[in-house]
DNA sequence: CCTAAGCAATAAGTATGACTTTATCGGCTC
DNA sequence: GAGCCGATAAAGTCATACTTATTGCTTAGG
């Protein structure tokens, strides 16, 4: 991913579709592609293949590649993840975190059913581990500590799906830290929910494990959503 | 999508990869795929990049293309969740089911805060055929208004990523027709939960919406998990 | 005047061959 | 036995020629 050619040029046009500068319905042309960027055809070509495999676009001859509209692009795909969090980084983050809302539970619920011991002490001693950070107050330990958390949550629930989310959730715990939107010490109900989390998946008590992360998620929802329209009523018109 | 030479081998390799042919770790290189396939260079690499943007495969110089382990596959593709349905039909119908039962409460939820009068009309005259057909043993017609119901759903949700597992939740119902384990007249529970689910979004009741919804998808989802087990007891040593 | 059939231009799609880059392997030195 | 080092294999890039489908125009027919 680091020196290739492809991805370059791939970069700069997925980032160009997703914020809009090629809106849906517009054109792009293959020889425009190979005169701005100074690639071969091969390349341009391959780079519309990619984009088409995220339904970004779609080739047509006696056309040109035609940007499609939003609704069919692949919203799931990583790298538009990306692209759409740098190109309108607040409606990501609240659709993405209304994401998360629906997933971490359902996950939990399936956690607390087929989680293994060696999981299980894992995550109580990252609850433990929040529980210390937390009253010492060191946030960067909290931080990469809850992360690794949710992480395990997510893949200890055994749906594959689930577990490819986990980046989605870090992203979303590490934007709510670096918007110092956060007190000094972690918010206590919160802590008591991991723990309260940790312990149930341990038990295998589905219904409460379920129960505990819906009213954590919850909380971080509301918590987003705040977050974004401070930063949105700092520039009205 | 239809005479396309790209999709064609991209279909059979796809597959191979999906259902373990190639296993992961297992590697293949662009020369024997322009022999096997009987094509050039150029589609061979364009393939390679689509697989490559589903994070199923990379190349890596001076070894070919290594298939990459399954828990790095972007498991939300459509092309690659259509893979695994006939590659491993149960686990995928599985995965499906659950990630359904995550998505769709927070989605009516989400439609009940914000649908407009439009839509609401359209669900809650959804919600009357499905009684109508169910009274009239109508099965069919029954299938083709409880897909637009749960489509319709997702959509008025707002949140894009909802939007898209309209497909996933396609598939999941008519799977589950299509396998006679529905009877004849479909359950009247199911049938009252849905005029429930329309008319709490109609007057904007987020909490029950999305608890009647949790309800319908928990039976839905032990509905399938049987449907799976009776099929998979067909089988036996 | 309008419709339908045919034609030509256009841009994607495919094919081919040459050249470049870089990770790995195997031998060679110390 | 550890570390350097060149040969090599395969992906990656480039240039060009050729094929195919689509569209919009033009023309013939009603």
């Amino acid at each position: 991913m680091v020196g290739g050619l492809h991805d370059k040029v791939l970069e700069v046009l997925g980032l160009e579709i997703a914020d809009g500068t090629h809106p849906p319905g517009s054109v792009l042309r293959i020889d425009e592609m190979e005169a701005r960027f100074g690639i071969s055809r091969s390349v341009a070509r391959e780079v519309v293949r990619t984009l088409a495999s995220i339904s970004l676009v779609v080739g047509r001859k006696r056309v040109g590649i035609v940007v499609r509209p939003r609704e069919e692009w692949n919203s799931f795909d990583p790298t538009l993840i990306r692209w759409r969090l740098t190109a309108d980084r607040a409606a990501s983050l609240k659709t993405l975190a209304e994401l998360r809302t629906a997933v971490e539970p359902v996950a939990a619920g399936a956690a607390a059913r087929r989680c293994d011991d060696e999981a299980a002490g894992r995550l109580v001693a990252l609850s433990e581990r929040l529980v210390a950070t937390s009253r010492a107050g060191d946030l960067d330990a909290f931080m990469d500590a809850d992360v690794e958390f949710h992480r395990l949550i997510l893949t200890t629930s055994g749906n594959e799906m689930f577990a490819q989310l986990h980046e989605v959730v870090e992203e979303l715990l590490r934007w709510r830290a670096g918007h110092g939107l956060m007190p000094v010490h972690p918010r206590p109900v919160a802590v008591r929910l991991h723990c309260e989390i940790a312990e149930c998946v341990r038990s295998g008590d589905r219904v409460r494990a379920e129960e505990a992360m819906r009213e954590l998620v919850a909380e971080a929802f509301e918590g987003t959503l705040s977050g974004l329209d401070e930063h949105a009523t700092k520039l009205p018109d």
